[in-house]
DNA sequence: AGGTTGTGGAGTGTCGACAATCCATAAGTG
DNA sequence: CACTTATGGATTGTCGACACTCCACAACCT
């Protein structure tokens, strides 16, 4: 029976994760969340136990977190969850308006279609409505996603997800209550639409706009650190 | 006795560098000369037996290399240094395009000096005369490295250094015999010249001209992969 | 005190052995 | 013959133990 197709699709995709991965994923999201702040230290013995595995993957994993930019390690001393600077901050932001600009250039020059990108502003309307910050933080960064995927340039969409790391650990640290959510929504459709109108100039200055205003907020919230 | 500073400094300035950066260094090495090829395999038992180590830094290594991006893993398959599309060269040249623009833009915005970069122009001029390959490629990354440094913008650097580790293993491959020393040495001296005359445009201008320029530079070479 | 020299603990670095996985190929089965 | 099921080799994944490095602090000289 080659195609036996029809099985309950409940719990059918096993999929075999090597240990490192699942303790990666894990620690990233404590990281991005916030709940590992900034300094924390990171003790390979403690985690293995905690987690109750080895300290290979644990080693491996954190490795891994190195190449995101989230981790470093001191030789011999330890490793640790990044500090972030107010530079770092301001650097990553501007980095991410340089990605951006690009896709947009990309984006215009290649005549690809834009119509994906309503959907996105309807979530963010939707959630700014709805007062909920996780919400529009998700259907902003869909759409910023969604903007670079249609550059259509992997690099450029697998650097924007590094960097984007990064400002998802800045989000998470950040007082929430100081965000004007009906606002940030109401920066993306004139964004949709300049492209619409392959308007490449207004396209390009209402981005940076967009980005220039999300760094200018407040990074001064996450430098309590060292 | 606390200033003794007086050794013979022969043999003065020891460094214990962990098992798996000596690895990763030699590795790395290998990757960006073409000795080892894109595609080649990378079998962890093998490498632990010729370099005479274990296993474990071994591993460390070429993960680090794998967040250099010169190497990808499959799991329970195998390891192997990441084959190069010509799709994957033209977009790190365009990325490199984009990062040596937002320096150029960042240098003019901040006023730095550019002195220093007629330096690494006559380095070129001295090796582009001498008809040294090698000197005038090492001679054209010192400036485009300096270039970026200009920019200061840590970010920016580590992002450059990172895309140019791919750069370094494409004209590795590249036919030598078909480049033309005089004409990429001659590129530099104007782009200093745009940017000691403040002229933003015309600097950007020469900037994209020239990697465009690289890029288009026979990358059909490379695509005997897979 | 000022300076040097142990010493112990915390943590990472390295090792060798064993387990798990995948793939190709062979062996069985109707 | 078409199809499934063993089997074995190659390679990565994981583990537990031991070695090394670093740092802080005490002990010791003078």
């Amino acid at each position: 029976m080659s195609n036996v197709t029809l099985l309950p699709d409940d719990i059918a995709p096993i999929e075999n994760v090597p240990l490192r991965v699942q303790v990666a994923n894990r620690l990233r999201s404590a990281i991005l969340s916030g709940r590992l702040r900034p300094g924390s230290g990171l003790v390979e013995t403690a985690l293995a136990e905690q987690m109750n595995v080895s300290r290979a993957p644990i080693r491996e994993a954190i490795q891994i977190l190195e190449n995101d930019g989230l981790v470093e390690t001191i030789a011999y001393k330890g490793k640790r969850v990044k500090p972030l600077t107010a530079r770092e901050v301001a650097e990553t932001y501007s980095l991410r308006e340089v990605f951006e600009v690009m896709a947009v250039r990309r984006i215009l020059d290649s005549g690809v279609p834009v119509d994906a990108l309503h959907e996105y502003c309807e979530a963010m309307n939707a959630a700014a409505a709805a007062d909920n910050y996780d919400a529009l933080t998700a259907a902003d960064e869909a759409f910023h996603h969604a903007l670079i995927r249609l550059a259509d340039h992997d690099l450029l969409l697998a650097s924007w997800k590094n960097l984007y790391l990064r400002i998802h650990q800045i989000m998470a640290l950040r007082n929430r209550d100081e965000r004007n959510l009906q606002q940030i929504a109401s920066n993306h459709p004139p964004i949709v639409k300049a492209l619409e109108d392959r308007d490449a100039d207004r396209a390009i200055a209402l981005i940076s706009e967009h980005t220039r205003a999300l760094a200018a907020f407040d990074p001064a919230t996450i430098v309590q650190d060292l």
